[in-house]
DNA sequence: TAGGCGTGGGA
DNA sequence: TTCCCAAGCCT
């Protein structure tokens, strides 16, 4: 076997992470955190993964559900796309695979929101597949121990990235598990990005990075992508008895599938909702990975217009806002407002 | 193919 | 405060 497989087994199965609950040969269950793992770090993940899966014990009921009830679980986790693709791939083994979880790598790669990653993931994690992941993390250790200084974004490095981290593979498949786990373990606890513990690493003899004094330098930054501001309104109807009108969001954008307010780009807009007085607050922003949103709430309590006329959306009581999929900042400000 | 897509945490 | 980025994928 390859000395690098080898030391990280051998480590993974001494200092690894051993009691993550979806440490499991369960297809669904890793499946399920892979998803949920993707640019989240563990700490949240871990407050979302036991309810959802307590509601959706396995890939029959989650194919089942109604996908207001699939986002209202995963609402404040982020990156919605994944809970409405999860809810689809969900379906796709039911009725396409018949209820089973293909075992290969590149058949995996059919499910909605499953990459090449993700694939390689359940096919090790699950079905010890030789596959390799290539997640931040690997890519992070890979430019280390081999001193590699390729932008991890560029599509024709990363394409080196896959062959190398292929090339590793331990030999033994029953070996995938533990191998794949300590890939991700080395990089997250280990080989951080910041304030690498090089120590206890069990590569620092193989690391050509350590060897250079080049770690803090790699892997290489990739260009930093301007922030684009983005300012709208949200007005917020709140009825005599304290209810408040939301609407689901298209199945494209920020918070897609989501409940909210009505968005308002301009001032102009809210004519159209026969309104004669409102209170505006101060604006929220709210800070996303490549956008800043500036919020102006407005209060609207007097409307003479019903907002059914407009367009679908539902008057929900503010005990009951917890049962919809909220966008993050709108769940933390609706409570200023109750009556 | 490069940009879109959330939220939280660390420095 | 401000910036970077974390178990990526889709279009």
């Amino acid at each position: 076997m390859n000395q690098f497989a080898e030391k990280l087994i051998n480590w993974q199965r001494q200092h690894g992470r051993h009691n993550l609950p979806w440490q499991t040969s369960d297809p669904y269950r890793v499946w399920l955190s892979e998803i949920m793992l993707q640019q989240t770090q563990v700490a949240t993940v871990l407050e979302y993964y036991p309810k959802f899966i307590n509601r959706f014990p396995d890939v029959q009921s989650l194919a089942e559900a109604e996908q207001d009830a699939v986002l209202q679980l995963w609402a404040g986790l982020g990156y919605y796309s994944r809970a409405r693709n999860l809810h689809k791939a969900a379906q796709q083994i039911v009725y396409e695979f018949g209820g089973q979880f293909p075992q290969q790598r590149i058949e995996l790669e059919r499910l909605c929101g499953v990459g090449r990653s993700t694939a390689a993931a359940i096919a090790a994690f699950a079905f010890r597949q030789p596959e390799t992941i290539l997640d931040g993390n690997v890519k992070r250790v890979l430019c280390r121990i081999f001193a590699l200084d390729g932008d991890t974004s560029d599509k024709k490095f990363e394409a080196q990235l896959w062959q190398l981290a292929e090339s590793l593979l331990p030999k033994n498949q029953n070996d995938m598990p533990v191998y794949t786990q300590g890939l991700m373990d080395l990089g997250a606890t280990v080989c951080k990005r910041s304030k690498p513990d090089c120590t206890h690493c069990p590569m620092v003899s193989d690391c050509l990075a350590w060897a250079q004094n080049r770690v803090a330098e790699l892997p290489r930054k990739k260009s930093a992508v301007p922030i684009k501001h983005i300012a709208f309104y949200w007005l917020i109807l709140r009825r005599d008895d304290g209810a408040i009108w939301l609407q689901k969001r298209p199945q494209k954008g920020i918070w897609a599938g989501l409940y909210c307010v009505p968005c308002l780009e301009n001032l102009q807009e809210i004519e159209s909702f026969g309104l004669d007085d409102w209170q505006e607050y101060a604006v929220l922003t709210h800070r996303l990975t490549h956008r800043l949103l500036e919020i102006t709430p407005l209060l609207a309590t007097h409307f003479f217009r019903q907002p059914e006329d407009l367009g679908s959306g539902v008057w929900v009581q503010p005990q009951n806002w917890h049962e919809y999929g909220l966008p993050k900042p709108l769940a933390q400000f609706l409570p200023q407002i109750v009556l």
